[in-house]
DNA sequence: GCTTAATCGAGACGGTACGTCCCGTCTTGAC
DNA sequence: GTCAAGACGGGACGTACCGTCTCGATTAAGC
């Protein structure tokens, strides 16, 4: 993780003291970090990634540029940084009694993230010169990862509900779920909205069933 | 000032035409543009889009900057008109008698140009700064759906026979089959095979059955 | 010497044409040499070596900083260069019939040069970081160098009319004569008049006749 | 706020003050001091002026950077001290009977300093910058001129014993014994042997016999 | 085959951003 | 009361490309 600098939150140095009070040192340290992070997403929100200037950044932050660079090997690793905090952001796992209704609340929240700017400007970043650039890579496949298997319980509820034949792998029905949505966003440049998702529920629901994921 | 931006102009084509109207002037341009080109998708496959440079094109073709700039506005313009053409390429629409296997046709095209490094490359690039840049936004959009439509006879050809019901929108059912194979191009970083693209053969085609996309 | 990109006064080329219309296309290059060059001088008369800025100098030559480096590897590289040209100022070697005279001519146009700000300013530069940096040392070397050889005749027409006896070393008279002025100027920075250098000929010209440097 | 620029205050001098009065508060004060102005010459024996680093004479004097600017206003003002007290070094004055053997002594001696490391760095610095930055022109004055003065005697021996005439100006003879020296590690960067320095023994001599200096 | 105009080669240039290095200041906790 | 530790604002460095411009040198068409 690009903290290069930071002692990274007190290895255990004097156990014994209560935590809250145990690193009062750094100070403003961590206020400058927060101050860096939100502008950049500020940044990207306003201008696409090629566009961000870590000057550009800094100076919204009311910061000096080699303080960005003290923190962040690079530009790449400060979007990276930014991106993450971002996307690390609880999803909230829905749990209606149905398979249809978790689904559908699954899809419809992604689809009005994807459709919401910053959907489109995180997603826009995380695939810039995403095939290659190593970091990014990997961050994004973490990410995502992480994203889907968090949902996953969705799928296991069914299978044990019986809405769902036993054997179906719950990473592959979400993924089915999600990709049509992604698709139109970073392919056809379609809008995406809550009839899309409705039609990517009743699609893998029906997949599903038919054993095209067990 | 020569603006040949788009790629379209058919190299030679409409030959019929008088010669003295359509600037048979050309001469030695069009090999030069051949040469730039080539040039740009050698580059382009060995390095990620941000490192290409205009310098390094022209080198590799054989020509100077200057000339380079002389035909297309700028890098963006130059990479898109490249890519253009490669995606121009023609797929091959199977007609092997049955949806099931000309979708299992398609599907393993896609999948392996998704794969190979051609494809990469092409799609790091579609969507680098994608979202935002016009030029390319459009340009992809366009290609996409070019390709998208070339593919829908399969689904027509299914209906007409009877396998797939009355009503089913074509342009779905074929997005619906790209779009897993692209989620883990881009989302995921998982590889794609054959066994992926079977598996989204299997799904569309239980989702299309059961009225999905009608 | 640093001229990396320039051809280099037209290696003879095409030696037919008459010279002055040879080679018009550099054009505007040999201008900004110039013009850097004397915003160079410029800078370093009103402010001392260490605080002279690449940006300021083109700034102040009305060109853009890459355009500096484009022609000098180094703030260094440019000092040395704006210097070598301001020394390489032919100085007029005297002819007066005695060697006291000569002698006397050497001295007091030395002295008027490290007196004017243009010597102080060459020699504190000159020596500025002096002892070690490879390119000054021997900048610095060969120049002044260049400069003793020149007074050298100066020595050697006086052994041809007697005034000083058959086996002197020019270049050691030459040097005993500069000595004392530099050293004043470098070392107890006492003034450099004329009676100073009156008193480095009388002190040159006793060692020189009893054999001091023969 | 400590501003202990100037090297004077003699180290632990005047003992016989009462101590109350004078600050024996220092304690440590009086070691970090010493650590950082060796650190300070070691660094510039051996890399030259500008790249001297405050940090790097802190690391290697075992102490941190804040404790080095509580002290020194500067890095300029901890060089010059650091190398006042360098040349504060006695430098013996000999009596070996006669002029020349004095003379011999003492040019062998500049030549010997100036041909090592320590003699260099010191000339290397005191004149970087020199001929403008204040404080450094008036401490290289002041400490070339004490070493000069404590030559002095040699000449006026010399003038009692009958071996230099009357009204020979001291100062005058010795700057002309060091003025060749300097000359040549300063501006030619010829070598300085003992060979260098008798010959400069001997043109004195014959200049100060002649009235040269009177 | 010769001329004439489009096209190309060559490269200096202004410009933007990058990432680095060091300076000197400041805050905070610890000995 | 010093000192260690180190974040910070700041200024300059030297680099890499971008896209523009001005020329001479080609070169291929059309007379």
């Amino acid at each position: 993780m690009p903290e290069p600098d930071l002692p990274g939150a007190a290895p255990a140095s004097v156990p014994g003291r209560p935590a809250a009070e145990r690193r009062p040192v750094v100070g403003r340290g961590e206020k400058v970090r927060a101050a860096v992070l939100d502008a950049t997403l500020a940044e990207l929100a306003e201008m696409r990634y090629a566009a961000l200037t870590v000057d550009g950044v800094a100076r919204r932050a009311g910061v000096h540029k080699t303080t960005v660079y003290r923190r962040w090997k690079d530009r790449d690793a400060l979007i990276v940084d930014a991106l993450t905090g971002q996307l690390a952001a609880d999803i909230p796992i829905p749990d209606t009694g149905t398979v249809e209704g978790d689904l559908r609340a699954l899809a419809r929240g992604l689809a009005s993230w994807l459709g919401g700017p910053s959907g489109a400007a995180v997603l826009a970043v995380m695939l810039s010169e995403a095939v290659q650039a190593p970091g990014i890579v990997e961050a994004r496949a973490r990410i995502f990862e992480d994203r889907l298997r968090r949902a996953e319980p969705v799928v296991e509820r069914a299978v044990e509900r019986g809405e769902l034949p036993a054997g179906v792998d719950p990473a592959e029905v979400i993924k089915a779920l999600a990709a049509p949505l992604y698709f139109r966003v970073l392919i056809t440049a379609e809008p995406v909205d809550g009839a899309v998702a409705d039609r990517a529920v009743v699609a893998t629901l029906a997949a599903a069933r038919h054993g095209a994921f067990g």
